[in-house]
DNA sequence: CTGATTAGTTAAGCGTGCTAAACTATACCG
DNA sequence: CGGTATAGTTTAGCACGCTTAACTAATCAG
């Protein structure tokens, strides 16, 4: 049985090149929209949270209501993102993002697959088939660990 | 036989959650240092390339080299950076990391594998070594696709 | 030695993100 | 109804990163 401090290892060792490579190239992508860091960040969220106020925004990039606001008026002025009335609470804004900045996202995450099916493309049918079972556990980990606690931050 | 675009898909997802919540934990991280974006990424660079000169920043974070200059000069003001002049070529200097700056990149990394250890903690044995075997083939697939192309920008 | 190149710094100026503060408008509550 | 809280915007001002351009100093090539 191999030694468990060991297999800890090499599972960080693999967060750590694999975080590195990510960033590095998620850095890349987002410079070569034109957007800024925390504009890609907005589209992020709408991307992933179907539609949110400008409130929320705030709360979850832990910035001003201000800034969000500034933030969200140039992503809609950039058509990226749609900022309709709320009708259920007039005050409230409902954003939502546009086809274009749909598009922008999906393009990023396209990238990023990219990298990861060449990585995968050199692996055996047999290594293939074991990586994605062991990172389907992972998922399901991740999950579970992050129900676990839906009171933190976010 | 389980179909091999449902695993591609798998393992495209994985790295979706995973991308997202590291990108999100680094983000938070570095805020929490006090240091810019920019400034942190040289610590960061200098982490894993031991020492390099003004120049090499310039190129690798893609900046004029008066931006890398600034950029220095305020962490090594910080004590996150030693900067020496090249005995070879009194032109360049040597940039290295502090033990300061060393260590605040450490915690960065222990933060890290925190959420990592976490995860890891909630799989049995079984999984646990599955999953470690999984990522060190992931790993050795990254290394050689890196190797392949080294020409690329970096 | 001389001219050209390379490493790095400095200064001026721009764009951006951020905040605090003041403000508008809607919703909620007694 | 009237007072308070909430959602969002606008403004002024600051800090930061970045660029271009001008500059110093060291190295290299003929």
């Amino acid at each position: 049985m191999t030694d468990s401090v060991e297999l800890t290892q090499t599972v960080r060792q693999w967060m750590d090149v694999f975080t590195t490579r990510s960033m590095h190239a998620w850095t890349r992508y987002v410079k070569s929209t034109g957007l800024s860091m925390p504009q890609f960040g907005i589209l992020m969220n709408l991307y992933y949270r179907h539609t949110c106020g400008v409130s929320d925004i705030s709360e979850r990039m832990e910035v001003s209501a201000a800034a969000a606001s500034q933030l969200v008026d140039k992503l809609v002025q950039a058509g990226l993102l749609e900022r309709a009335e709320d009708p259920n609470d007039r005050r409230a804004k409902l954003l939502t993002l546009s086809d274009k900045g749909r598009a922008m996202i999906d393009s990023g995450i396209e990238t990023r697959s990219n990298w990861v099916d060449e990585l995968i493309a050199d692996l055996s049918p047999d290594e293939f088939e074991k990586v994605a079972a062991a990172l389907e556990t992972l998922s399901r980990a991740a999950v579970r660990l992050a129900g676990q606690k839906p009171e933190r931050h976010f």
